[in-house]
DNA sequence: CGCCTAAGGTTGTACGTATAACTTCGGTTT
DNA sequence: AAACCGAAGTTATACGTACAACCTTAGGCG
């Protein structure tokens, strides 16, 4: 590989066509009507297509003061949800030239507190999700232009946020499997600071609290299917009256109730009632397959991508939460 | 937010240490001994903390040439290997002071032809994994210093190549199955053009083809649980005697066959073993456990940006290929 | 006929950094 | 005492781009 050989610039470009470096950069920046005649400007075009050229982009960031990169911070990178996240987000800033750089946050990967080491690239903003307290910290420090996803409205320092509306998800669980009889839960939570699982954890506990009768045992797990088994089993195992529904903060935790249901010998539905929240590809796999909420990642990152694009225009983003959907399927029936 | 306050440069940083910008820069660039009095060095330090200074990266890189960024292509974002290959790059990566960048290749992300585009940081190389040939015709056309993930070391171009030793793991799951007893299979293939799939084609094709009376069916399916499950029951159900045995490409695959079997209602082990390959979340979370290949991702992204330094370094990259484990559960058992 | 204007450019500069080359000065060596 | 030297800085410059401000020429017009 030629590794010595530097790549052609404006410069070359112009000497290649016979004009100045400043008509090659009109040019290419295509604002160049009424300041260069057509014939040159196509001279120019083939000058650069040519010589393959590129334009070295650390120095146009550091001409123009912006880089038309934004960061997305996501909690690790272990399941599909966030790559849908990232998917919605790229799409709408490929529209408007901009391009999104991943940030999977802590756990292993150098310094944790500081995302933009990691991240070499100059930023325009930042979009995060569900983060560690100090890295807010470090990146409010920063002063960029910031959404957050799924975080306390009243809690984010004035940044912007955009939100799933996760709190309607869990009274859909909780409206259908009351509905189906059941009457003693467990919840089966995250065991991870971030708003979006205190949300689910008061909203199903608001909602059981009105209905007389009825019972929930709140269980804790790192969200991973093998983190879920031993918690599910010691909760359906604890001694009193075993429930007949577990209500997990999402579809990985639901799987690892599936493993613990099997190891004590309970069938699903038919003995217990699983839900999860998220709706990843392993919920139609399970079988049976998982009752759970429906999140529609994508569209999540793209009115993350939106919202971040008018705080830099200096626009109001829009607000309102993005609905989620009860997806019924067969991890749920009526208890015996 | 303050968005009209531009940031401190270092020319800042220098005034109010009451030093030249160059003292800063020497300061900061721990390049001062013997240039800089340690009296002068820690007001500098001080005055950089104070003003909250932090250097301007796009204008470093412009001067210096080079980003101490890369860029990794990754095929889609959907599972949780490419995240392990992401975390272990970006592991060496953060201990040689470099960044890496994620970019999920194609579909319904901005012009698919140029990872560039989107990736708006400027980079020092790429490690690019089972690409389209246009995606890699155009990195070509940029020069970098690039390195292949599970590419074929023949047909690359020159380009280093990290490969892992996935022959093996085909051999090893043959192995298995035929010392169990197994005559008749079905090689559920994922259907994409990717030398990784073409090496377990052959190396199946060809250690079966060395025991007599053995057949193979094959069928292909897009990389997802919902798109093998058709594949899979149309393989299952083709006219002859059934295979006893099913080899997936990958895990996901392995998922969609134990959907489809359910519902021909053939139980797994008894009537059907399945096998994958990844070891993915799921294949311990599936009932029954899935036998499939290990492959260590982490590891993987490990050798290759150990490669790419190398190949930046103007060393040689070290050869061989990763080893793979079978990891035998309880998707596999003798035909009845 | 001289002046104005528009077209079609060019010249010059700044963005913020890293570093090569120079300066200054107190102390040492010969 | 002249020459030298190392310590502790400073000055100047280049990286490649975008764009404001300037220049030149030809034609139109009063």
């Amino acid at each position: 590989m030629a590794r010595g050989s530097t790549r052609p610039t404006s410069r070359d470009v112009a000497q290649a066509a016979g004009v100045s470096q400043a008509a090659v950069s009109l040019v290419l920046g295509d604002k160049w009507r009424g300041r260069v005649s057509e014939a040159t400007a196509e001279r120019v075009r083939e000058a650069a297509r040519d010589l393959g050229y590129r334009p070295n982009l650390a120095a146009r960031n550091l001409r123009l003061g912006r880089t038309r990169t934004v960061l997305l911070v996501v909690p690790a990178l272990t399941t599909e949800f966030f790559a849908g996240v990232y998917t919605g987000a790229a799409r709408v800033a490929a529209e408007h030239g901009f391009g999104v750089v991943l940030y999977p946050s802590p756990e292993g990967i150098g310094p944790a507190r500081d995302p933009f080491a990691s991240a070499q690239a100059a930023l325009d903003g930042v979009i995060a999700s569900s983060m560690a307290a100090d890295a807010l910290t470090a990146i409010r420090g920063e002063a960029l232009p910031l959404v957050m996803l799924d975080s306390d409205p009243a809690g984010s320092l004035g940044a912007a946020t955009v939100n799933l509306d996760i709190a309607d998800g869990v009274r859909q669980v909780a409206e259908h499997l009351l509905s189906l009889g059941h009457r003693r839960f467990i919840h089966l939570a995250a065991d991870v600071p971030s708003w979006t699982f205190e949300v689910r954890a008061r909203e199903l506990a608001a909602r059981l609290a009105e209905v007389p009768g009825t019972s929930v045992r709140t269980a804790r797990a790192p969200i991973s299917i093998e983190g879920a088994v031993a918690s599910a089993e010691a909760a359906l195992s604890a001694p009193g009256a075993r429930p007949t529904a577990v209500i997990c903060d999402d579809d990985q935790l639901a799987a690892g109730t599936y493993k613990a249901a099997r190891r004590l010998g309970l069938r699903i539905p038919d003995d217990l009632s699983v839900t999860g929240v998220d709706d990843l590809a392993l919920a139609t796999a399970m079988d049976p397959e998982l009752t759970t909420v429906h999140l529609d990642a994508e569209l999540f990152g793209e009115h993350g991508m939106r919202a971040l694009l008018a705080v830099l225009e200096d626009r109001a983003p829009e607000s309102g939460d993005i609905p989620v959907q009860l997806m019924v399927r067969s991890s749920t029936a009526p208890p015996r």
